[in-house]
DNA sequence: AAGACGGGGAC
DNA sequence: GTCCCAGTCTT
């Protein structure tokens, strides 16, 4: 806490406040920040904060909007629990966030961690945190081996967690172990020097910092390959709603087709008219679990005669920005739209 | 208990 | 290229 008051971080956007701080941001800026970056999330939280500025305009808005506010940020499981548990708010709570940390974890998209770390800043409630931060500093500090990840080896770090919580302060003693995580005990540049645990901390004095948390069991990362249509028409792509569950769920993209497939054909199966086709540049997705290959066709067809459907729209293509996209479509569709006077020339014609 | 779920920054 | 981040939910 000592450490926190004189390096810690105290300007961060959500941080703007007193000592009786609106849990919206607190709570708005906690599931952002569920496996995401700082950095990352500062322009996404203002401008989510700037559209919605409370509960109820978060609870009124569709969930498209939301959506869309959220393109590109990944996870967008977040993006609908934290729209759906607003609803929940205004519906079961009077439109208050709820003070009970039994009450906050019961939101959909707030687990054990997030709920204390809101109940912390908010209400200076006494609840451990452990995040990824908290998890490397304990790790080191104790050390205590094995992945983070495996059930045993995360008890042990709850346990640790709420042992060591003060009697007081826990709003400078959580943001101050989350900061000393983030700044200091870094993952492979960790700043022992100036640590203030150094002189008791097992990773230090024994030089383990680099095996201590241990790694994820590696595991081979499947493949996977998926053509999708770019349908153009008059300088408009096609796009469709994807399920709400599985990748990218309540997204906006590319219809998708097993590689291989003609993609004449698929267009055509779709009610178009095809003028030509042309395969784009294929583009290449990691995820955590999974590396994507998509393999983009340029397909310009001559007016859809396919069936209006909510879930099918022709979005204009200078309209992408306040879209909801998966970010690799929106990178194809960006490139599309930059060398793209062409696509309209040949659609004109 | 394990897998699904994004995207990007650091190395 | 590999690792993993202010984790949670589903199966």
């Amino acid at each position: 806490m000592h450490w926190h008051a004189t390096h810690g971080r105290h300007d961060l956007p959500w941080q703007t406040m007193g000592t009786r701080p609106d849990p919206y941001p607190v709570w708005v800026s906690e599931i952002m920040l569920q496996q995401t970056r700082v950095d990352t999330v500062i322009p996404y939280f203002q401008r989510f904060m700037a559209r919605f500025p409370d509960i109820s305009s978060l609870a009124r808005a569709d969930e498209d909007e939301v959506l869309a506010l959220w393109s590109g940020l990944g996870y967008y499981g977040r993006a609908r629990n934290l729209h759906a548990a607003a609803r929940l708010i205004a519906q079961r709570h009077g439109g208050r966030f709820p003070y009970d940390h039994a009450a906050i974890q019961q939101l959909p998209g707030i687990g054990r961690s997030t709920a204390a770390a809101i109940g912390a800043f908010a209400f200076a409630r006494r609840r451990a945190v452990l995040d990824g931060n908290v998890k490397r500093v304990l790790a080191r500090v104790f050390g205590v081996a094995g992945w983070p990840g495996d059930r045993v080896v995360e008890a042990r770090l709850w346990q640790l967690a709420e042992s060591l919580l003060p009697r007081s302060g826990i709003r400078a003693y959580t943001q101050g172990i989350m900061d000393l995580g983030a700044l200091l005990c870094t993952r492979t540049q960790p700043r022992c020097d100036v640590c203030p645990f150094a002189a008791e901390c097992v990773a230090h004095r024994e030089g383990r910092y680099r095996t201590l948390p241990g790694p994820r069991p590696g595991k081979a990362l499947p493949e996977k390959t998926t053509a999708m249509l770019v349908m153009t028409h008059g300088g408009r792509v096609m796009l469709e709603k994807r399920p709400r569950s599985g990748i990218w769920g309540g997204l906006w993209s590319l219809p998708e087709h097993p590689a291989g497939e003609d993609m004449v054909h698929a267009a055509m199966h779709q009610g178009f008219q095809v003028l030509t086709c042309e395969p784009l540049p294929h583009v290449v997705h990691g995820f955590t679990h999974l590396r994507l290959h998509i393999r983009p066709w340029l397909v310009a067809v001559s007016r859809p005669t396919g069936i209006a459907t909510p879930a099918r729209v022709w979005l204009p293509l200078r309209a992408l920005h306040d879209t909801a996209l998966p970010a690799p479509v929106r990178r194809i569709l960006a490139a599309l739209a930059v060398s793209g006077g062409e696509a309209s020339a040949r659609d004109a014609a």
